[in-house]
DNA sequence: TGACGCAACATTGAATACAATATACAAAAA
DNA sequence: TTTTTGTATATTGTATTCAATGTTGCGTCA
């Protein structure tokens, strides 16, 4: 029977930031103060803190001595370096998927990538980020390396905001979605170098694209 | 000027376990129990604490609650996967390695080949073991991209024991000597992706290591 | 007027106290 | 004898308290 699985508050507490820096509801640069997300949240310092350091851990914030936590704000330099690792663990996601999914799993990705199709036409931009995600996150769970998937996992989780308002730029749309399909085309032929580096190169085009919103 | 950087007592309880754990003094299924750890570490529980929630998000322990914090005990599947995507970090950071290493960087690693080949005339182990380290880490920070550096030394560091142990066999000394030459030598003529491939396949080849050791 | 120093305040760091939960063991009932 | 159940104990989870440190602003002195 399926057990049930208490969570210690501190998790729940870390899960909930993490919602609230991806959705920008804690821009880049807020600073996380114990005593006012206490009382926001409804737990004393002591769970909160413990979620603090999970999320430093992570990556997701920073924290300096006796100055408190604030949300990372990653410079061009780091979101660059994070997308090409993540175009790097994607590929090699890619490329293992390739050896390890089934018939069917394959099929789950090419219904993804017919609904993107559709939201494309339909112009729905927020569906279509939604497809788009789905899209990567299968790929790299069907490498069936757990350890992959966590990491692939927690750096998406850290660019998640960044590539969401790379999102709102249509200019490259129409590309984005060719490149989808030939990414599904060679998972279907189990070419997994050709695999490997087109994910890499889409990913690298992400990179463009956040670059101009920058420069803007 | 360099700035002062104080660690809170956390940062370094977490390092002093991280320690504890790599050289074996807490083996895999150690209950780290808080109470027994205060005292050895003359801290408080809040500290530990908080030590332990940045071990756990490494993945170094895990936390059953109520039932408290255990060293992990990764299983054969787990190491395969960790060493696979050890290598795929490891073969694109020598990939990324190709394009950005000075020669002098470069050199640093001819140095430290010649003096693996020492150590291997030399039979010593211990030596041979940790230059055969600074290798693979120097390989991953001349890919000059921080985020890889950071991903790769933790999931290093989480295998270090592993490796550790694999080391004492001497049956695949000669050839691992051979493949750093290849490495090497890939390096210098900047091909980046034969040196990826050469990297995941050494690092493949340390997994059959581990699996004899595990099934004798 | 500007710079320095001191003090009050705000905030984090650490320790302790209390509550919730799990485990082990013993006693009682089938 | 075996199973069950209650209780004691150990351990973790959470809250609160106290200490250390950084910051701000005002006042004084050159």
């Amino acid at each position: 029977m399926e057990p049930i699985h208490r969570q210690p508050l501190a998790i729940q507490v870390a899960s909930r930031i993490r919602d609230l820096i991806a959705t920008d509801q804690f821009p880049p640069g807020t600073p996380l103060k114990e005593v006012n997300l206490c009382k926001q949240l409804s737990v004393s310092r002591t769970p909160l803190r413990e979620a603090l350091k999970q999320l430093i851990a992570e990556g997701l914030v920073e924290q300096i001595p006796y100055r408190g936590v604030v949300v990372c704000n990653p410079d061009q330099a780091s979101i660059e370096q994070m997308l090409e690792l993540l175009g790097a663990l994607e590929g090699f996601a890619g490329e293992m998927a390739c050896l390890r999914a089934t018939p069917e799993e394959i099929d789950t990705i090419r219904v993804l990538t017919q609904q993107m199709h559709e939201t494309y036409e339909k112009d729905e931009r927020l569906s279509y980020y939604k497809i788009n995600q789905s899209i990567h996150r299968s790929i790299v769970e069907f490498s069936k390396n757990e350890e992959l998937i966590r990491s692939h996992e927690r750096l998406n989780s850290r660019l998640y905001r960044i590539r969401f308002l790379s999102n709102r730029r249509t200019d490259r749309w129409h590309t984005a979605i060719e490149e989808h399909d030939a990414i599904l085309r060679n998972l279907e032929q189990r070419e997994g170098l050709k695999l490997n580096k087109l994910l890499r190169e889409h990913l690298g085009h992400t990179w463009t694209k956040v670059k101009d919103l920058y420069d803007s």
